[in-house]
DNA sequence: GATGAATGAGTCTTCATTCAT
DNA sequence: CATGAATGAAGACTCATTCAT
């Protein structure tokens, strides 16, 4: 593998990706076959396996587009903020907004984290996205802002929140963002108990 | 279908509904063919669509009684418990220690949340379990012990939470649950801020 | 795998095993398909691999067969005969009439001696027929009738002759058995030289 | 076809041509892509085509120069001798010395007689190859140092005995080629009696 | 001459489901 | 009730060959 694509090649390759991420998300991984793909482009099967090595490694490229997607939107959201607090906020936000956009990636994220093949894949993406995550933690501790814990299980339970929000009022209930997110804001900063 | 069965027929159905359970946890719903369950029992292919009418079904079952399960757990430790925020407090445990005992199922709820043809009773399912924090939380919030919010968004904030730490900490850390629950309940109660 | 079968069961592996071994050896084995094979016996593809594990361990179990088949008549050709030369001589007719009788085989064998994964399999059984002939050689030597020189070499040779003459007379030019066995036990005997 | 090439033309088709025989001779026919071979010399797919017309016919072509090659071996070592029995001996010895030299193409050829498409070309082939020996036989018969038999029969055992042991003990076990040819000889020149 | 792209029929294999016994 | 047998649509993938540029 490895090839050296042409400009048309290239374009081949991000049309098959662009359409499969879609059918994956939108019908799930399984449901999806290769025949799907190449005729939904109205190529032949051979274009697949030009392109791409297998199904499987497929998705993991697709996988792994999106989850660089979104953590390219939360580090822009984020930019220089200096508040670790205020940056833990734009990031839950950052996500949200993100997950609206691309509501049907939502399921696709967790069926993958639910296969065994994937599963290591969406590990380390998560590993990476949560890293910003525990570093504002940590600054945030250190100024006093946010009680001494574990700041990996503090900002696995952020995470916890926001993807929950998410998956089920914005990907199933249609809601608007904003008010999911400020309300997964103020759980995360204040829990139940409100400051 | 809907077979009067003998109590010989009862204790068959238990026996496949167990293995196929154990089967789609361990090994994912997909990878479990009906010849493997059939065959890891030792019986032909009739009896399985003897007792069921497809794999599918067979899911929903195991779905089913999984979150009966869970959802009894969770009764279980509330007993009859006066104080609202303890009973949440004791819901999240009792969750968490039943993600521990019951580790694969947490992966195949992932998946069938993630799959069409499941994702309808996962919600349902889920809505039963949540209608139960919603009410303990709606109580704490005339007690005044919790901030007047959308209890919906509330519950599946915690929800999210638990969720998360449980999939991350336990199912693939092997963490002691006791310390994750408290994690879990303190960011439930405090949020990032702490008392 | 390792099913146990009905006698159905066994007469229908008997079928298949019977026809696959025809197509391979008329048509060989790259252009025979498994479906060619089931529909020549007008039966569904999935019970192929009911039977057999992969085309691949069907042809295996061809040539165990063809091999196994080969030896036994041999050795009923030898009997108890006491004169290691003329078990030799036996040895040589035998093959040559069964070489007859399954013309098309020794094609087959050809192509599997020739493919790695069929190479290994051809060995062992060639090395088990040859070790017959290796101990009527010993015996020959000893008792002075053969001239003392390395026997597994002095086998080889002779199973060159023979299976050389085979398909080059037989197989391919429809000649007379008993002309070519007899030239090949003059040849084995004498060489070019003669008594 | 049939294009007149410039000389860095017919440079590139010798070096498709002798790549090819390589990777046929060392993996097989069929394992062999044409992908492979126009990859592994870092050209495009059409530079194939442009040179064969197809696969198959450059199959062909690799067998009709190892043939070649083996027949011109045997004739140099031959040279003028004028002994008929001397000039079989020193054509198995050639014949056996290039087997040792081109060992994987023994696989090949192996192979191609037992493949309905490449058979004739090799039965062609070995046809012209025999055409030497029976010349030599049918001398020596006149001379009264070999046995009055069928000349064609003669030769096809000589055949048979320096292929087989080529296969066996220099293909297979790497022995020392000299050796193997001693046996050879002698086995052809006197059988199992010995002088 | 040469390249990368495209074709599409064909390969082996899987598996939920049905059925005769 | 239960079994082993059978079905056949569907799946992922391969590859010799052709073609536009």
């Amino acid at each position: 593998m490895e090839r050296r694509l042409t400009p048309r090649g290239k374009e081949r390759r991000r049309q098959l990706l662009a359409f499969a991420t879609q059918r994956f998300a939108e019908h799930g991984y399984h449901p999806t076959s290769v025949a799907d793909i190449v005729s939904g482009l109205g190529v032949g099967k051979g274009v697949f396996y030009w392109y791409f090595e297998s199904k499987e490694q497929l998705m993991l490229e697709v996988l792994r587009e999106a989850q660089q997607s979104l953590r390219r939107a939360q580090q822009d959201a984020i930019g220089d903020e200096p508040d670790p607090v205020r940056r833990i906020e734009l990031g839950i936000r950052a996500s949200m907004a993100w997950f609206d956009r691309n509501r049907s990636l939502v399921n696709l994220f967790q069926f993958a984290a639910s296969e065994e093949r994937f599963a290591p894949a969406m590990r380390r993406g998560q590993e990476v996205a949560l890293a910003d995550t525990v570093r504002h933690v940590k600054e945030a501790v250190v100024e006093g802002r946010v009680r001494d814990s574990d700041p990996d299980l503090l900002s696995h339970a952020i995470l916890g929140v926001t993807g929950q929000l998410a998956r089920t009022f914005i990907h199933e209930r249609n809601a608007s963002v904003d008010e999911i997110a400020d309300a997964a804001v103020a759980f995360c900063l204040d829990g139940l108990s409100g400051s």
